[in-house]
DNA sequence: ACATACATGTAAATAGTTACATGATTTC
DNA sequence: GAAATCATGTAACTATTTACATGTATGT
């Protein structure tokens, strides 16, 4: 899914400007899509060209003026359509996995610290979720779901991490003195 | 970490051409890194001008004339220097959340094929894992965890999905007639 | 005084993918 | 006769990020 339609469906759920749909992005999307403001900015004028959007200036008192963007019509069709028509792919890119693959090649010590900080993201994530999970009852079923998913799978993890930590520490010495001694 | 890296890693582990490299991602890095001819190739030959790969031409009967690649002692230097410096860093980019995300949006019927299009995904994903793990004796422990670690996030998502596939499309038409009545 | 939040936007750089070009051999 | 596997490589395209440019207000 493209930065158009994903600006899109942010406006199906709320009219807002630029800056605050990066925002909706850090709080729900994050965990899933990435997007800057070098990509939100352009994409809403290409939008607002093809009438997806229309924008109103909000003047604001102590704060900048603002562009704030609603979703027409055929911006909702647009984005429905695409949404019908989008396949369910995903892909997970790791470099933790990599290091891992090549942890018999790692010092001991950064092996360590490389198992702890990703148990550490792993449990920061699992907190950001569960928080957005008991502290907000107006999400739609889906978007509950979306946050079960990512719940199940962190806990799935960081329990294998917890369980894995010191023996593998020890597996991973052991195959390097195998390896020295042939 | 970038592919240049990546063919390095490749070939520490083994001599391999370029179409080779390609497949012995496609076999073991492929669930969490993606690599294309289109960059291998190029990759191999700054690789080659920088002394970090040497390469030898392998005439074949009945195939084409391959060159393998073998990686230098610089090489081996710069892929170890890179991967201690490589910070375990993840990302997830997933269309099947965003389809959740919106799922009230979506007919029914498209909902339902969405959700069976994950399982079947995810499924086929725990039986190459556990494939891998089975036939496998010659793995690193660092490998073996990073098919232990797929194979406990996918049995988790599985889990979830089976359980609830049904509730969920209840509880999402439900909302979209809630969303009617008001 | 410095960082962060608010707010919009552009341009260069990056890093890849997709498609193309070429061609033998084997399997269905 | 078509599709898949083996094999290398280039070039155009795409989509994005990063950095830059500009400015106010608030908190530390």
């Amino acid at each position: 899914m493209d930065i158009n339609n994903l600006c899109l469906g942010a406006l199906c759920l709320n009219d807002a400007s630029g800056y605050e749909i990066k925002k909706m992005f850090e709080d729900s999307f994050s965990h899933f899509q990435a997007v800057s403001f070098g990509s939100i900015y352009p994409a809403l004028a290409r939008l607002s060209e093809q009438g997806l959007v229309s924008f109103r200036e909000e003047t604001q008192e102590k704060r900048p003026t603002k562009k704030v963007f609603s979703i027409t019509p055929e911006g909702r069709q647009h984005f429905f359509d695409n949404l019908v028509a989008t396949e369910p792919a995903e892909q997970y890119r790791s470099d933790f996995m990599v290091l891992m693959m090549f942890a018999h090649l790692l010092p001991a010590e950064r092996l360590e610290q490389v198992l702890q900080s990703q148990s550490k993201h792993v449990e920061a994530e699992l907190e950001i979720l569960t928080g957005i999970s008991s502290q907000c009852c107006e999400l739609t079923p889906g978007m509950r779901f979306t946050l079960e998913y990512g719940i199940a799978a962190n806990t799935a993890v960081l329990e294998l991490l917890k369980q894995r930590h010191r023996p593998l520490l020890k597996e991973i010495e052991q195959h390097k003195q195998q390896g020295n001694k042939r």
